[in-house]
DNA sequence: ACGCGACAGTACCGATCAGTACTACGACAG
DNA sequence: CTGTCGTAGTACTGATCGGTACTGTCGCGT
């Protein structure tokens, strides 16, 4: 990806990419000029196209750091966390700080992808960031000691992009809060039912 | 609104307005010019800029339009599903459909507030939309005799977003199933806890 | 001291954007 | 027949877009 780059040209790199990545989020990969970017980087165009070749490249390596720098955090953070269902809720208290954020509006990939619908680029890092993060989830599920933790898994990731869109969108960040008390049930109901996944509660 | 319009103005404004949501949505907000539109819609813009004042407030229209038009096709179709839970994942049964559709990429709501995230307007339009879910979601789960009805309707509209997004990036559109099975267990387990909405099964 | 290359800054290009102005046509009323 | 109004179509404006070209300058190795 970076190769044969200087210290310093890996620090213009990195100061056009942080500022793409803060200005994208903000506002929008449409409604931020690669002119803007270069001129709050204190960077010139002529850097901004010696790194990448175009702006579509720019937002495809924008997100493809941020979605490793999320995943790698969440790895982290997590395994702090005592072992058991803890850990897996440690998810989501994780995820209840993130967004009470001031600024806060959505995860980036989410927001990535609804910006630049067309590339397809785009559409396979978030693909590839949303596998990472069940995978995550079904990690802690096992190590848990839970059952059917591939459907708890996805369970788990829909409350928390759920979460993510609607506090978002609504003036509270309760929705956090929501998703943990959800997935709290939802792990409760797993550990109650044992070793049988076919679950016989529907009707 | 629509005020001392004849039939055929009424006709153009409507097709102006089917056009751009159409448009919008497959492509999105700042990927569709107003001259598309109108070249699409066989109008001109003329037309387009005496039933909207402009490209801003057009959005503002179809998206209103569209919530509008949401919430009472799920009024309606889940007023037909037998009493109890069943009509609760009614809802569900609908999104699945909804969301198996081909050239489904996620809900219009959710995809405009990102796009026209400086917009106040559309912001306050989606916060409705969202409300009027939730209300909804409580009355059904309410008719099907459950407590704690605001703190489930909310969980399950986490559920229903998440499907949403995770369907609109993943190849597959399973997300539904699970968010209607992850609903299943949270309804199954308010029906155990009966009336004592403040569980102790965390940790 | 010298030279090379990355640098910031700016001017520029063709394309496209939202929005306005103006044409000519068609329907319908008096 | 005539006047009015909504219409489609087109040309236009000023601004901004992504991307290129070209300044001159600065930093660093030799």
């Amino acid at each position: 990806m970076t190769e044969t780059l200087s210290p310093s040209q890996q620090a213009t790199r990195a100061k056009i990419l942080d500022t793409a990545a803060r200005l994208f989020y903000e506002r929008g990969v449409h409604a931020v000029g690669v002119n803007e970017i270069v001129a709050e980087a204190k960077a010139s165009k002529l850097s901004l196209y010696r790194y990448f070749p175009s702006k579509e490249r720019l937002v495809a390596a924008m997100l493809t750091e941020h979605s490793d720098r999320i995943h790698d955090w969440l790895v982290r953070k997590t395994a702090d966390a005592p072992a058991g269902p803890e850990r897996v809720l440690s998810v989501f208290d994780l995820l209840i700080d993130w967004f009470a954020q001031p600024g806060y509006h959505g995860c980036t990939v989410v927001n990535t992808v609804t910006d630049t619908r067309a590339d397809p680029a785009i559409a396979a890092i978030a693909r590839r960031h949303l596998a990472r993060y069940r995978r995550l989830l079904e990690s802690r599920i096992q190590e848990a000691g839970l059952t059917d933790a591939p459907r708890l898994a996805r369970q788990l990731l829909l409350l928390i992009e759920g979460a993510s869109v609607v506090v978002s969108i609504e003036d509270t960040t309760d929705a956090g809060a929501d998703a943990r008390a959800a997935a709290d049930r939802l792990l409760a109901a797993a550990r109650r039912q044992g070793g049988h996944p076919t679950a016989r509660s529907s009707g």
